[in-house]
DNA sequence: AGCAAAGTTTAGACCAGACTAAATTTTAAT
DNA sequence: ATTAAAATTTAGTCTGGTCTAAACTTTGCT
């Protein structure tokens, strides 16, 4: 505080997004680049220069030109706990007030940025301190930590083996819908029966019926170890 | 449409407070004037100034200078479906979140804004589609009405008898907890027991007790007609 | 090593919504 | 009828966040 940082900004809903975004690629072992972070934030380039600049002076992120953006341990803490704001929603909406798993990304995408931090405890109270979200994501924890969850796919399941679901790393709604109507959803157990050559589609058997999911759509489905 | 209204601006929540807070102050006989919007906004007035003229050209008020600002048909639209969140919200926090009637205002008053039109059908019928809200104030129906509640306050009822509290119109949360102390909520059944002269206090008793009260803090609980 | 493509930043504009300070208009009190 | 006080508006500035267009830098291919 003795140098003039005084002139700290809020950290507004934008700022948020921001920082939940640049995490989550990281996660996902992404290059957090001005054009890949563009893209994801659905905005110019030319505007996340700035507010990577805006962010990197508030002590949020540090940016090496041409190689990346990354959180400091301030930027972290507030992208976890937009992410737990976020999953904890997902899941209330489903559990309490009916919703399906492919309606709440969206709303979550809002109210994630809005809620009190006693809103957020009495949403994970009501829900018994949850682990995991409608769709499998791991929910960070009040400490700041985030589990990890499994991280083979279904396009790794050897042919003829069964595997239990536990996520679905897909948030377009139609997807999910169409996943939902094959009984793909965490928690399910599947048997892969056939992986299809040339980046082929994964063939799976849910219940009695056997069906055919491409790939890259294999990919975002995930297994227990 | 044949005018060149096609510049609409968005309705942002902005916009939403301030329809919601021309139609609470007309609701309520205030004249809603430049300044006494601006204070109840804690806005400066020329804010004001510019965002009437912003929701005129909008079709969303009209605006007298020096007489008032009323809603058109569609800014009183907008401004009870606001309204109707805001108190949807606030019940749903005390009856299912276990939140007190002082801690829903605030949160209610950013919720208001970015729940869908899903989300409020969904509580709304979790709550079985209720008439009011903690502090009594009803809540507007789907159909864009509000019914009245009661007009008669504490302060007009006669000395030596009963009354059924029906709603509290304050939203000072420290107050809100003292009346709650007292047992002096919607639903309580009290007895006025003496009201003093020269704008004096009135005195009331919840059960067993007698508790005197502001007349100022009496004339804003409204009892059963 | 040279050069095109890709990535990044700068410069300048815009919008919403607030502000201050100054001007203007209306009201109300003598 | 005058005039002081109150109300309102105008003019210009600021901030956050976006944009386009143009410039600049790095990478990577031949």
């Amino acid at each position: 505080m003795t140098t003039a940082e005084n002139l700290a900004q809020a950290v507004t809903p934008v700022v948020e997004d921001y920082l939940k975004t640049i995490y989550l690629m990281r996660r996902a072992h992404e290059q957090v680049k001005t054009v890949s972070l563009a893209a994801r934030m659905k905005v110019k380039p030319s505007s996340v220069t700035a507010m990577v600049k805006a962010l990197a002076e508030m002590g949020l992120v540090e940016h090496e030109p041409y190689y990346g953006v990354h959180l400091t341990a301030n930027g972290e803490r507030i992208a976890l706990e937009v992410i737990r704001h976020h999953r904890l929603i997902e899941l209330y909406l489903v559990e309490v007030l009916g919703f399906t798993w492919d309606e709440v990304h969206e709303e979550a995408e809002v109210l994630e940025h809005v809620i009190s931090e006693k809103l957020e405890a009495r949403i994970a109270a009501h829900l018994g301190h949850p682990a995991v979200d409608p769709h499998g994501d791991p929910i960070p924890k009040l400490d700041g930590t985030l589990p990890d969850t499994a991280t083979r796919s279904l396009a790794d399941v050897p042919e003829r083996t069964s595997a239990r679901l536990v996520r679905v790393c897909d948030q377009n709604a139609e997807r999910l819908r169409y996943l939902a109507g094959l009984g793909v959803v965490p928690g399910a157990e599947v048997m892969v029966t056939a992986i299809a050559p040339f980046e082929g589609p994964v063939s799976v058997r849910v219940g009695k019926k056997i069906h055919a999911l491409d790939r890259r759509l294999a990919q975002t489905i995930l297994v227990e170890d």
